[in-house]
DNA sequence: CCATTTTTATTGAAACTTCAAGAAGTGCAC
DNA sequence: GTGCACTTCTTGAAGTTTCAATAAAAATGG
């Protein structure tokens, strides 16, 4: 724990803004997609993640280590998607443990047909209004914060608590 | 909707790479808080907000404007503080509809008690590994893209669905 | 005034996430 | 190959958020 107690004057103001952006356009897009889609961010984030895989699938670990969610959170969003006949679950052929998740072709459809209003709506709300140095620098800081951060998941990892 | 259905590269790369982020960042801060102060950020940047405040205290739409949630959230949030001791609601003298949300001592303790874990939590994850050039991209980015989104709670105004 | 519209805040149900626990398979050490 | 540690994934319960509906008071405008 850094001995240095509270942030700059900057720091704090940076940081006011950051919330805010970012609590507002979660809000945003998620509104956006339930309406457009039927489903948050977050699921339709999971059907766009297979549509671009080789197979369309994916096992259950993986998908959750690129959407940075836990394996639970990941098993309860797949069994909905499932209901909304989206995806479908497969066993996988080397390890008796493990699942595949495939994207069916209605789920394919789906994010076809959804994809632009979503593509859109992140646009308008990002792109539209940066220029492409801001793009840039947006960019290198998110990598630079990401990369400072474990993926949770820590409650199947007892040991680490 | 912009007739360019999609991406560039560059936006597709840093749209991924904030997306990451914040997901990251936003996990590593609800359960750093969970661990530490018993409730999630968005609960504990309430009791912090109120903290600030001339009195302690704030109409429940004030709140919610500031916090960038919406009034439906906030109910539901002040009462699960209240249930805690941490804070408390008084009717407005001015306003017979209103309510005035007012942090205990219990509560102003908790905030004091908690805040330099979380603010470390803060500084660890974010302003620790950017130059101050990146500090203010990010503020000047978060204050733009903040400034094109409105904030919530259309479902109180039903006229505009 | 009075009727109508708008604002303030809350509520309960449904949806989503987290948390802790657990079933089942893998793989390593011996 | 057997035991033990570890991984994979699921489950149910509790906590949180969203959504639609509501009650009550205030503001608006004839």
């Amino acid at each position: 724990m850094n001995t240095m107690t509270w942030l700059t004057e900057d720091q704090q103001a940076t940081w006011r803004a950051f919330l805010h952006a970012t609590t507002l356009l979660e809000d945003h897009l998620d509104r956006q997609l339930q309406r457009d889609a039927g489903m948050p961010h977050m699921y339709y984030a999971l059907l766009s993640t297979l549509s671009e895989t080789p197979g369309r699938s994916m096992r259950m670990t993986e998908l959750a280590e690129r959407a940075k969610i836990t394996r639970s959170r990941l098993s309860h969003a797949v069994a909905r998607l499932e209901g909304n006949g989206w995806l479908r679950r497969e066993s996988c052929p080397s390890d008796r443990r493990g699942q595949v998740v495939v994207l069916t072709d209605a789920g394919y459809d789906e994010v076809v047909r959804t994809a632009p209003g979503h593509v859109d709506a992140v646009r308008s709300a990002i792109f539209d209004r940066l220029t492409p140095e801001q793009t840039a620098q947006l960019g290198e800081i998110s990598r630079i914060i990401a990369e400072g951060l474990h993926r949770p998941d820590r409650a199947d990892l007892p040991w680490l608590r």
